[in-house]
DNA sequence: GCGACATATGAGCGTGTGCTCATATGTTCA
DNA sequence: TGAACATATGAGCACACGCTCATATGTCGC
């Protein structure tokens, strides 16, 4: 084994928790169906129904997913009458999708 | 069918590509093994067999994921001598993991 | 050239994921 | 209360993913 870099890297390394918090975050971002349902949840309130029709999902997809990102406080949802409104529900997100959007697109 | 927010949500969203793209990014970094190889390779240059050894991986693991790393230009690699030594090639990735920890560190 | 070290790669395995299908739960209106 | 609409949820399936194991390729010193 090399000697020459290793005690350069050995210390300061993100800490197994952080790693994993930080995968498990970006993990629920990593999905095209997930990525379409933020952005569209981002610019306005809108009922699942709606949401499968405009996106051309199922409703059971759209559900599923819609639990998972409700469980990790990317969404928030707010009943009224029969409808369900989603809304993103976290300031990082927009960010990270800004950020992400300027990563792709620079590599054309 | 709900009608009140449909119209203003199914114009203007992520076209199909944009959103594949932006989850291929976010699903690179959506795993704990290479957010703490891409860690690592922020912080130095380094050959497999030190990243394997500070990591606790096999040396077969730890290339398996490099050359997905690699195959999305996120790090580059040099070859001095018989080892290869490898770096992160992208200065999104830093903005986007400095982004990532401000997420988990405030949903404390 | 040969042995030792460093890296890459293919096959295979266990597990996780995202969907569909069926069905349950909840709400409105007549 | 019952029918229609809106959403949630469990089971099951096809597929992707990350690892290990074995082995190939590449490089150095003798």
């Amino acid at each position: 084994m090399s000697t020459r870099s290793y005690v350069a890297v050995k210390e300061r390394l993100l800490d197994d928790r952080s790693a994993a918090a930080l995968a498990e975050t970006f993990k629920v971002l990593g999905d095209p169906t997930r990525v379409r349902i933020l952005d569209a949840l981002a610019r306005a309130e809108v009922p699942v129904c709606d949401l499968a029709d405009v996106l051309g999902l199922s409703q059971s997809a759209v559900s599923h997913q819609l639990r998972l990102l409700r469980s990790m406080r990317l969404v928030r949802s707010r009943r009224d009458g029969r409808h369900i409104y989603y809304v993103v529900d976290d300031d990082h997100i927009a960010k990270l999708f800004k950020q992400g959007l300027e990563h792709v697109q620079e590599r054309r």
